[in-house]
DNA sequence: GACCCAGCAAGCATCTGATC
DNA sequence: GATCAGATGCTTGCTGGGTC
């Protein structure tokens, strides 16, 4: 199996804050987790985002902030071709709220870091968010520190979605963090196919009493919630994308066998019946 | 008539607590 | 991390009502 984390952001002694641009069809795919708070701007791609025990759909507009130290993987819609482009920062959420605790100004700042703990998304994210996060790549570093500073202030005032309801208390074994990587590997490649506990088990070394254990203690859920909304996700892609496919197929391809299972979890995640979230993305009402 | 959705019951897989 | 037993809850298949 081969090594993965904990990743590393590349940062020079003369930089606190690095501009990164992404752009690629297939994105870094290891499950990974840094020290460094991650601000990420989806300019275009689409796909799911995993962070911790939570699974999202990313696509153009959107914001995502994820906390220091959260396991997460970008995982653009390969299927589609279409080439991933996003601008991300990173900072170190403690450096900065040290920095600022002489500052009374900067309060709301120190306190929107600390209590960052599940994460954030703006989907779709406020223009005047978007627009600043595009200029990033081509400031100055004075001015990006500044445009930085302006950018925390807004994120402390605009309505967030937690990420997760799962914060990561520390960070995951070399060891650990090998297993999860394929756990979440073998199952985001085959969550369309049939996957039993003893296949997971058997991938991950272990009884399936004892994976059960393990993947509850790392994620908060058991290994069928995660594999469900991991599906459900997948179909509501499906229903964004129209195309007057029936529900059944929606439900066969997303790794259901049966109709009336894949109606009663999808209401459970979503809040309502597929053919109303189909008809509630024609309308726009998203 | 076709499709979607919800309710129900039975069987089985999965989870959990206790213990080693 | 493994084993065991009991509890829990998930899946499946069937049915009937609602909507277009």
């Amino acid at each position: 199996m081969k090594k993965v984390y904990p990743f590393k952001i590349p940062k020079s002694l003369h930089e606190s804050l690095i501009v990164q641009i992404d752009r690629a069809t297939v994105l870094y795919d290891k499950l990974h987790q840094h020290e460094e708070v991650q601000i990420t701007y989806v300019v275009s791609g689409n796909g799911k985002l995993f962070v911790a025990d939570s699974i999202h759909n990313f696509g153009p507009g959107d914001l995502f902030v994820i906390p220091s130290n959260s396991p997460h993987l970008f995982q653009n819609n390969i299927e589609e071709g279409i080439e991933a482009h996003m601008i991300s920062l990173f900072f170190s959420g403690n450096t900065v709220v040290k920095a600022f605790a002489h500052f009374p100004e900067l309060g709301n700042i120190r306190s929107f870091l600390h209590e960052l703990g599940a994460g954030m998304k703006l989907s779709p994210c406020p223009e005047n968010l978007a627009e600043q996060m595009q200029e990033f790549p081509s400031l100055v570093p004075f001015r990006k520190f500044t445009r930085f500073l302006s950018l925390l202030d807004r994120l402390t005032r605009v309505s967030k979605v937690p990420l997760t309801g799962f914060v990561y208390p520390k960070e995951i074994s070399h060891n650990e963090g090998q297993r999860m990587r394929a756990i979440f590997e073998y199952v985001t490649n085959n969550f369309q196919k049939e996957i039993s506990l003893n296949d997971i088990a058997d991938l991950a070394y272990m009884t399936p009493n004892a994976f059960c254990r393990f993947f509850k203690q790392r994620t908060n859920k058991t290994f069928f919630q995660f594999l469900i909304e991991l599906r459900i996700e997948h179909a509501c892609q499906l229903l964004a994308q129209g195309h007057d496919v029936p529900i059944g197929e929606i439900a066969y391809k997303s790794g259901f066998r049966s109709i009336s299972n894949f109606n009663r979890k999808f209401k459970e995640l979503k809040g309502m019946a597929p053919s109303k979230y189909y008809r509630s993305m024609e309308v726009g009402t998203f």
